[in-house]
DNA sequence: CATTACCTGCAA
DNA sequence: TTGCAGGTAATG
């Protein structure tokens, strides 16, 4: 499940392969509707054409190709998109719904087995509009302690559920939600609200170390994700949480659990993680 | 607040 | 044959 480490790896390899290309084809296969225009009556595929990819960005777990005269296409992978570069002439990749062809006879395909993923094509408001809505990038320097744990005061439920929230933080799912609370040995049930500002310091950190190393792995290949070479991440082997309901937590050898929290597979270490804040010993 | 829809390969 | 996987939007 690509999240802001599969994303980012993905455009740093797009970045430095399909930067100043110019779009000569969109080549529809067999679910047309992955392409949409956030523009109404504009056509997306042929506003696209002919047109050069000046820069690239990602905000959260959405990868924006920016193309030149003001437009935009934001790609969300969802859970199962991926996007891959091959030539021209190459058959279709499995899943594909989208060809993107460039003028140095490679393709950017788009490819999801599930059909969540989008292609949107979007004008300058649009991008706007989606960096309001998104919470802050986890390395910026405006997201601190205080300023998380004071968000988290105001904010009713559980911390698996507000890490998950997008408006939060950008960029969490999750892997790296589970990675994050279980490096900084927070209950993923722990009511927001009652998080102390050393535990709001741990867990950013917890978080900046967690998504540092799986960029650093190019990305997290448990089930499906691939970069644009197809080629797998290699951050699944230092996963401590994610996928290890059963197996010994390699701090304290306790079993990990697996419960279901904000609708969704959790894994934990009841010892080191305990509902209690970690500061209250009565 | 919680649940469901969207999808479909794959494990059980 | 059933149900799980999960990001986001849309419900209830």
């Amino acid at each position: 499940m690509p999240e802001l480490p599969e994303v980012e790896t993905v455009r740093r390899i797009v970045d430095q392969t399909i930067l100043g290309r110019r779009i000569t084809s969109v080549t529809f296969r067999d679910f047309p509707g992955v392409l949409e225009s956030s523009i109404p009556g504009i056509d997306p595929a042929a506003t696209m054409l002919n047109r050069s990819i000046v820069a690239t960005g990602r905000r959260g777990k959405y990868l924006m190709l920016h193309l030149d005269k003001g437009v935009s296409l934001v790609v969300h992978l969802r859970m199962t998109g991926r996007l891959l570069l091959v030539p021209h002439d190459a058959e279709p990749v499995r899943f594909e719904h989208l060809a993107i062809g460039l003028d140095d006879a490679m393709d950017l395909r788009f490819a999801d087995q599930r059909k969540f993923g989008r292609i949107t094509l979007a004008d300058s408001g649009t991008i706007d509009a989606l960096d309001r809505k998104l919470g802050p990038e986890p390395d910026s320097p405006r997201l601190t302690a205080s300023s998380l744990q004071h968000s988290l005061q105001r904010r009713p439920g559980k911390i698996k559920h507000a890490l998950l929230d997008q408006s939060l933080i950008a960029g969490l799912g999750n892997i790296y939600v589970d990675e994050s609370l279980y490096r900084s040995r927070i209950n993923p049930e722990r009511i927001s609200r009652t998080l102390t500002v050393e535990e709001a310091s741990r867990l950013l950190r917890a978080i900046r170390h967690v998504l540092r190393l799986a960029l650093e792995n190019q990305g997290t290949t448990f089930s499906s994700f691939e970069n644009p070479y197809g080629e797998s991440g290699s951050n699944a082997s230092f996963l401590r949480a994610y996928g290890r309901a059963g197996q010994p937590c390699l701090r304290c050898g306790s079993t990990l659990e697996r419960t279901v929290v904000a609708g969704r597979g959790t894994t934990y270490c009841p010892v080191c993680q305990p509902i209690e804040s970690s500061l209250d010993h009565s």
